[in-house]
DNA sequence: TTGTGCGCACGAG
DNA sequence: CTCGTGCGCACAA
C-alpha cells in the first residue's frame, strides 16, 4: 500500500520539481514530499531506492549531479537505439527504449560509459548513475541530506558512494569537492545501506586502479550488479541484510570481479553497449555483462552456495534466460536449463521481484502495475491471459509480449519443473 | 525561510 | 533548428 503511494509522491514530486524547472535530485525530492505528504526523508530515500530498482525512476547522472526522472515520462528521442538494439535494448525497444536512451542521454547520465571525457566531471557523479548501488546509497546520503540538507549534498549521492572508496582509493580529486561535505556525516554508518557501499569500498580498491575517475565508475559498476539486486530482492532484507552481506560478499564479490574484468578486458565494446544501455536497469545491465561473461555455464556458475547469493544469482539466470529468449528469438532449450532455478525461485517472488523482473525486461511502466496490483511469484503463476491483458490496466501491445514472452515462459517452466519432482 | 516561476544558456540530436 | 534540462534569479507566502 504505502508503497504505490509512496511511488505516487516521488514521481509526482519529480513532475513539479521538473516543470518548474528544478532539478529534482534526492534533497529537493525528500524535502518536498515530506512537506507535502510528512513523510520522512529516509523514508522517502528507501522508496526512491525501490522504484530506481524498479526503473520506475530513472537514476540520472545530468550535468555532473544526480537527477531522477519519471521512468514513465521519459521518452526522448531515442540516442542510438541502434546500437543499444543490438545488445539488449533491442527487446525493451518499444517501452523501455525511451526510459534508457533517456538515462544515457541525460547525457552524461551513464557516462560511466562514456568514461572518455565524463569521467572528469563524472566521476563521482557518474558512478551514481550506473551504479543502482548508488541508489541505495544515494538512500545513505539522502538520510544524510535529510538530516542536513546541504546544497552539495546532491552530490553526495555520488559521495556517498565514492565516501568509501575515497577513504580507500582517496583520489576523487574532482569529486574530492564534493565528497567532503557529504562524506563526513553524511554516510550514516550502520544502515544496511551502508553495509553496500562498504562492500563496495572494500572491492573496488582490490580491482580497480583507484586514483583514476574511471577506476570510480568501474567500481560502481562492479557492485551495483551483483549485491544490489540480490540484497534489494530478498524480502525483507534490505537493511536487515547487514549480517547477511558479509556472505554474500564473496559471491558477490566474484560477480562483481567478473563484471569488472570483463568490462575492463572488453573494454570498448561492452562499454559501448553499457552505454547505450547503461540506463537499464541494473539488472538489465548485468544480464548483459552476465550473460556474455557467463554465456557458457550461467546457472551453474550463478547457483553456488551462500543463501543470498544463490537467490540473486538465481534471479539473474532466470533474467538471463529470459532476455536471450527474447533476444534470440526464443530457445526453448535455454530456458529450460534454467527452468530449475526460474521455478524454484518464482515462488519466493516477492511482489518486488516480479516488479524488478519486469522492469529488468524492458517493461518498466507495465512493472508498477504488476507492483500495483501485488502480483508477487504465487500470482505470476495463477495469471492467466485475459488477467495480463486486462487485469492490470496496462497497454495491449506491452501487456501480449509481457504474457507470451515472460509470464507464459516463467509458468510454463516453474510448471514444468514440478512435474519432473 | 521556503516554495515557486521562468529566462536563459547548454548540450544533444 | 528543436528539445530537454536545470542554473540562477526574482518573487510570493
Amino acid at each position: 500500500m504505502s508503497e504505490s503511494k509512496y511511488r505516487e509522491w516521488i514521481l509526482d514530486t519529480i513532475d513539479s520539481l521538473r516543470s518548474r524547472k528544478a532539478r529534482p535530485d534526492l534533497e529537493r525530492i525528500c524535502r518536498m514530499v515530506r512537506r507535502r505528504h510528512g513523510s520522512e526523508p529516509d523514508r522517502t530515500c528507501a522508496e526512491l531506492e525501490k522504484l530506481i530498482q524498479e526503473q520506475t525512476v530513472l537514476k540520472v547522472n545530468y550535468k555532473g549531479s544526480i537527477s531522477y526522472r519519471n521512468a514513465a515520462k521519459v521518452q526522448r528521442r531515442s540516442r542510438k537505439k541502434d546500437d543499444v538494439s543490438l545488445t539488449t535494448a533491442a527487446r525493451r525497444s518499444a517501452v523501455e527504449e525511451a526510459s534508457h536512451s533517456d538515462l544515457s542521454n541525460g547525457d552524461s547520465a551513464f557516462g560511466a560509459i562514456d568514461q572518455d571525457e565524463e569521467d572528469l566531471e563524472a566521476d563521482t557523479s557518474m558512478a551514481m548513475d550506473t551504479d543502482s548501488n548508488a541508489d541505495e546509497e544515494g538512500a545513505d546520503e539522502s538520510r544524510d541530506g535529510q538530516d542536513r540538507p546541504s546544497p552539495s549534498r546532491t552530490h553526495e549521492d555520488a559521495a556517498v558512494h565514492c565516501a568509501p572508496v575515497r577513504a580507500a582509493s582517496a583520489p576523487c580529486s574532482p569529486s574530492g569537492a564534493r565528497p567532503g561535505p557529504g562524506a563526513g556525516p553524511g554516510c550514516s554508518p550502520g544502515s544496511g545501506l551502508d553495509c553496500a557501499s562498504l562492500q563496495k569500498a572494500g572491492e573496488r580498491p582490490n580491482s580497480l586502479p583507484s586514483s583514476s575517475p574511471r577506476a570510480l565508475a568501474h567500481n560502481d559498476w562492479a557492485y551495483d550488479p551483483a549485491p544490489c539486486p540480490a540484497e534489494r530482492q530478498h524480502p525483507g532484507m534490505q537493511r536487515d541484510k547487514v549480517a547477511t552481506k558479509p556472505a554474500v560478499h564473496s559471491e558477490s564479490t566474484s560477480l562483481c570481479a567478473l563484471n569488472n574484468v570483463k568490462k575492463e578486458d572488453g573494454g570498448k565494446a561492452e562499454d559501448r553497449s553499457l552505454s547505450s544501455d547503461q540506463l537499464v536497469p541494473d539488472y538489465a545491465a548485468r544480464l548483459q555483462d552476465e550473460t556474455k561473461s557467463l554465456s557458457d555455464g550461467r546457472s551453474q556458475t550463478l547457483s553456488s552456495p551462500s543463501d543470498n547469493c544463490t537467490f540473486k544469482k538465481i534471479d539473474i539466470s532466470s533474467f538471463t534466460a529470459t532476455e536471450d529468449n527474447l533476444l534470440n528469438g526464443g530457445k526453448g532449450d535455454e530456458v529450460s536449463v534454467k527452468k530449475e532455478t526460474v521455478s524454484q525461485n518464482l515462488l519466493q517472488w516477492t511482489v518486488a521481484d516480479v516488479a524488478s523482473y519486469f522492469s529488468a525486461a524492458g517493461f518498466p511502466e507495465q512493472a508498477v502495475a504488476f507492483r500495483t496490483q501485488e502480483i508477487d511469484g504465487k500470482s505470476l503463476l495463477l495469471m492467466q491471459r485475459s488477467d495480463v491483458l486486462t487485469g492490470l490496466s496496462i497497454r495491449l501491445g506491452p501487456a501480449l509480449k509481457i504474457y507470451e514472452r515472460h509470464v507464459k515462459v516463467l509458468q510454463r517452466t516453474h510448471f514444468l519443473e514440478y512435474e519432473d519432482l
